[in-house]
DNA sequence: TCAAAAGTGTTACTATTACACCCATGA
DNA sequence: TCATGGGTGTAATAGTAACACTTTTGA
């Protein structure tokens, strides 16, 4: 994980945090046709790792997600998904972190608790692209996006967390995420077309799809809403603009 | 979560364990055509709960959960999945807890590890009712068996804990369990009828299938293979005996 | 030989795929 | 008017559901 943390918070003791206990995010993105996912990178390391943070005392785990997760990007309101626990040995290496801290003019006791296991609870957030404004933790220079098909080298075992995140968004594509109508609106603006739609899709399954029978299958799902076509493209047909049907939805966390 | 505990793990530290962190388990089995879960009972409480465990620090997290399950089954190589971590503030209450260390003759001081917060891993097992010996912990009396449509009330959580690993089982059963071919032949025995794989179907959906389309389905998947045909049952057609083909599964946990 | 339960065949229905065709637009 | 891209229609296919019919068995 990487880190939400006042001074104060980076001492020793971390005694308002659970110990060993994480939270890692996989925040996507969907801008240019291309699946984009929220990295920060640690001042003077070349490191890279995933928004990450901790559970309050007082405070029930999803909520501390939802915290977290306003804090990197300044949005509440996301569609937001546990997804897996992450808990090997092997997935924590002290030496970036000890890295990390010391580019940061910070000197830990090999006891630090920073420097000691984590266990990390792996949520995956759908945001919109164009709303976010990210920003870096007390540890990191940056919070910037990267395209999912060239990430760089994370830290730990980020790359296996980003792994499980989209086979599980892949997943729930077909089943879980027709349930709410409006999981991706995050990633299109308010109005869309059937083709950035479809898009979408194919940028997230990673696999072209038919376009009329993709048409036809969201539209019989019921829960788009046609407006005047209009989009003043090129030289063709002007396609009509879609939004999402404001509905009686659950609320996505569980 | 309940307890793998000798005596002096009991001691207030804990300190072999990472601190706030346990495993709860729904293990399921399936006898007389119903699907059923091991429960503790502690001793002098009349509390009941899910088997559950500690993590070591030196112990991978899903190693941990083998460790466990195999301690209160007897059992190794058993089809574990993870599926939700639970971190709610509410979900751990102090009271049944010291209720049961102090039925146990153990008077915990007020910081005791065991009565502070816990965020939990769930899993959930599939085991051969047959094979298993259930074995309670050092806090209870029994480990015993119950249906899943008559449990008696649970400690915390673990009513939420249970339903949630339902609907796991239930979605994955029509996906991600198809890949695993052998996922249901711990709920069955070696050899079993296609009656007797529809009815465990038909007990984890709760709703009936239809017979001729089940039959056809379960054989398209190629992973039955039908021996001689015999069952000395009734006075009626002998009905086909299948296994599962042996063959080159990829191992179920991830 | 009859009732019960199992295996198989047939038809209907549904969803999906693939392809064709037409429509609207602006250069 | 023509190339481009979008909307809709249609046939082929696959999968499932529903039902009928046949087979086997022990009483």
């Amino acid at each position: 994980m990487s880190h939400q943390l006042s001074p104060e918070e980076v001492s020793p003791a971390g005694v308002d945090f659970l110990p060993g206990l994480a939270l890692d995010f996989v925040i996507f993105g969907f801008h240019q046709n291309q699946l984009k996912i929220l990295l920060l990178e640690y001042r003077n390391t070349g490191l890279f790792a995933l928004p990450g943070g901790f559970i309050r005392q007082n405070e029930n785990l999803n909520d501390a997600a939802r915290r977290v997760l306003a804090e990197r990007t300044s949005l509440t309101d996301i569609f937001l998904e546990q997804f897996y626990t992450f808990g090997d040995l092997a997935r924590y290496d002290v030496a970036p972190m000890r890295a990390i801290m010391e580019a940061k003019g910070i000197t830990p006791t090999d006891n630090h608790w920073l420097l000691r296991r984590f266990v990390s609870v792996g949520y995956y957030a759908l945001i919109d692209f164009t709303k976010a404004v990210p920003i870096p933790d007390s540890l990191s220079d940056t919070c910037t996006w990267y395209e999912l098909t060239a990430l760089p080298t994370l830290i730990q075992d980020h790359r296996l967390i980003v792994q499980k995140a989209l086979e599980t968004l892949r997943a729930d594509l077909d089943q879980k995420l027709t349930g709410f109508n409006q999981w991706a609106a995050p990633l299109l603006s308010d109005i869309f077309t059937m083709a950035d739609l479809q898009r979408l899709y194919e940028t997230i399954l990673g696999q072209p799809l038919h376009r009329s029978s993709f048409q036809r299958k969201m539209l019989s799902l019921g829960i788009l809403e046609r407006l005047d076509k209009k989009y003043g493209g090129g030289a063709h047909k002007a396609p009509y603009l879609y939004r999402f049907k404001t509905d009686t939805n659950p609320g996505p966390i569980e």
